[in-house]
DNA sequence: CGTCTATGTCCAACTAGTGAACTCTAAGCT
DNA sequence: AGCTTAGAGTTCACTAGTTGGACATAGACG
């Protein structure tokens, strides 16, 4: 921003090298640090001093059992991120803290039918509410990730047809909750969330390369390529649920015939067992009643796991990840659908592509898209944030 | 390697700086230079004067009419670059200097019989041949780009099965090349060549994400994600010939039934016209007489379309690319194939996916691939390698 | 209790970029 | 033609910032 390419950048860079090492290790000697960054002990020194000064680091006197080593830690009131996420039928919130840790989380019902003021209201009182239980100051608040159950306009931010929350079409949910709150605000929507918190915190860890299946109302992939989630120039990459497995198959709301998401969507499969089962079931109790033993939930779920497993066999030809971690409601069906899911694989990939693959269920359950929004402000933070003193000041300003 | 957080390390990465905004531009006076990089008059003038005594650059006194300007560029002899394609019947070479631009350029016949050695001779001639024709000295080699024809483990570099090369199977190509010529060789299959080629130099100019269809005797892809050639982990992303489009299809070679491969490859197709139009069709000759107004090889064009159609809808699904571009032979048929694909699309993909997407033929035709080996070894060398002054004072030692 | 060893700090040396002053050259004006 | 002007490139003194080595510190080990 001020000298490109020179000098001050150069301290600025080591800042934020010593910076992310602290993160990702929880906590570092000032020896460790000189060693993981390849900088010499002398500039360790002085950075820490800087740091410590700036109140971006905790030097705790002496901890370990060592000679003598201060351990240096990002200091408490560093800073703080939340996770919001909106789903089909409940509002989660996660406070975390920037070594990784969630200080806090919380789940309530939320109406289908409400509007995203009445959504926003009600996540804002959640906030403040965790905020205070973890009694850290607003104004440490370094960013907020939001996930929302729908298309993200890559360009305007508005979010497009959500067939599961009606009432929030055309609205831009970053820049409302960042007037609430007066944060920086990162929206995505829920499989991409789900797929960064696998990765960051489930079965996707030390994995660069995956893809979280969402089975829920609807189907959708999260891509991560290279550690990053992969959107698309468009902004919606990832419409697994409408890759077409039958020319001549059902029709579906997005107006094709025999895409996966009638074989193995919630609203699709659930009508199946209707005249057997009655009519109120959910996926949920499907899955319940498959692991209970009922022969008629057993067979649908297999044939769900089946269809999934065709276009996974079609994303693993494209793409070629090393995991693929199931998500959403049906994970809990465990190898009820993960054995049928892996015969199609094996059966529709291309064995070279096929055979380095691993399908997991996710070891989050519903809290992957919460802990992805926290993820995806932790990631969109920069290591920079920390650096300036906005946080210890006050809130950021609006730009 | 030696510092690696300071200062001489910024010293260099502003070197690197000035050489790729040089190399990008193709000439720049200091002045521009310092505007671009954002570096200092006087930090520019240093350091070109570092890198002209280096050999890297050229200063020409006084070219451009206006008050006192030097222009600097990329001294001719800073380097070369070679791409070498091995093809189902042609090898293709092409030598580049690192201005991006091509200095020679030539193919030959290839038995498809031959085995790996007799290729790599053929190569090594050529190489030779055009290398005097430019005038440059051997030393002066800053990388080979090489293309083969089927899939390359990314652990070993071992080439695995290739239905067009069988004599190839389980060579080291980058490896043998290497050991020939002297310096790094970098290598990939065909169709991701073809993809980089048509980004740099092609159809795919300016856009960061495209999907390069290559439909040969096999139906292929390459994935660019974010400006980078996508692999996947086990390096076989892109391999789009083998999606299902119907599981009681024909049975393909890779073992399963009604691949995209089944439909649309010369080795499928082909057959389809014997009876009509004698046996020993080769995919031009249906081309070039659809183009003569042939309604069997017209019919047969657009089924092909078809059918790669639904491919790049489910492509298009999960990637979301803003571009896809239709190489091999059947590109040259145009619209009359390039029309089908796109109503395919428009089918088969979800509209907000398919709205931003632009269907075009690559602008190189059977050169994308070659151009595309320069590029990989333009894009592989990095800036740096011009700065140790390896090139000027003999080729780079083997590690 | 002395020695050893790894940690953290301080200082002088050195590297490298910057702003300001300066020179140079061609264009434009009188 | 001669003067002015303005942008290009260079030089120089200054400053920021990293580094190696010397030094102090404090627990571990014998």
């Amino acid at each position: 921003m001020e000298t490109p390419g020179s000098q001050s950048s150069l301290h600025r860079a080591n800042l934020e090298r010593v910076v992310r090492a602290v993160r990702l290790a929880g906590s570092l000697t000032q020896a460790e640090i000189a060693r993981t960054t390849g900088l010499s002990a002398a500039t360790v020194s002085n950075i820490v001093r800087e740091l410590k000064d700036g109140g971006t680091v905790e030097v705790t006197p002496t901890s370990a059992g060592g000679r003598r080593a201060r351990s240096v830690s990002l200091s408490g009131d560093a800073g703080i991120v939340i996770g919001i996420d909106f789903g089909h039928t409940h509002l989660r919130v996660a406070v975390g803290n920037l070594a990784h840790q969630v200080l806090a989380e919380e789940s309530e019902p939320l109406d289908v039918d409400a509007s995203s003021a009445q959504g926003f209201d009600r996540a804002e009182r959640l906030v403040s509410r965790l905020i205070e239980a973890t009694g850290v100051d607003r104004g440490k608040i370094a960013g907020v990730g939001l996930g929302v159950p729908g298309p993200i306009d890559v360009e305007s931010g508005t979010l497009g047809s959500s067939a599961i929350l009606p009432g929030w079409i055309g609205t831009r949910p970053a820049e409302e909750l960042r007037e609430r709150l007066g944060v920086a605000v990162h929206v995505d929507n829920d499989a991409n969330l789900g797929a960064l918190g696998e990765m960051v915190w489930g079965s996707g860890k030390g994995v660069r390369d995956l893809a979280y299946i969402k089975v829920a109302s609807g189907v959708g992939a999260g891509l991560v390529i290279d550690g990053k989630i992969y959107r698309g120039p468009g902004g919606t990459a990832g419409e697994i649920g409408h890759i077409t497995l039958d020319e001549s198959g059902p029709v579906c709301r997005c107006g094709n015939r025999g895409c996966l998401e009638t074989f193995a969507a919630a609203r699709y499969v659930l009508p199946l067992l209707q005249s057997s089962h009655g009519t109120d079931l959910t996926m949920e109790g499907v899955v319940r009643l498959a692991r209970d033993g009922d022969p008629g939930c057993r067979r649908v779920i297999a044939d769900v796991g089946r269809h999934i497993g065709s276009g996974v066999a079609n994303l693993c030809n494209l793409l070629n990840p090393s995991r693929v971690v199931l998500g959403g409601d049906l994970a809990e069906a465990g190898e009820l659908v993960l054995g049928p899911i892996r015969e199609s694989v094996g059966r529709y990939a291309i064995p070279s592509a096929a055979r380095q693959l691993s399908v997991l269920p996710g070891a989050l359950g519903g809290r992957a898209e919460v802990l992805g929004a926290l993820a995806l402000a932790l990631s969109e933070m920069g290591d920079s944030t920390l650096l300036d003193g906005s946080l210890t000041a006050a809130a950021p300003a609006f730009t």
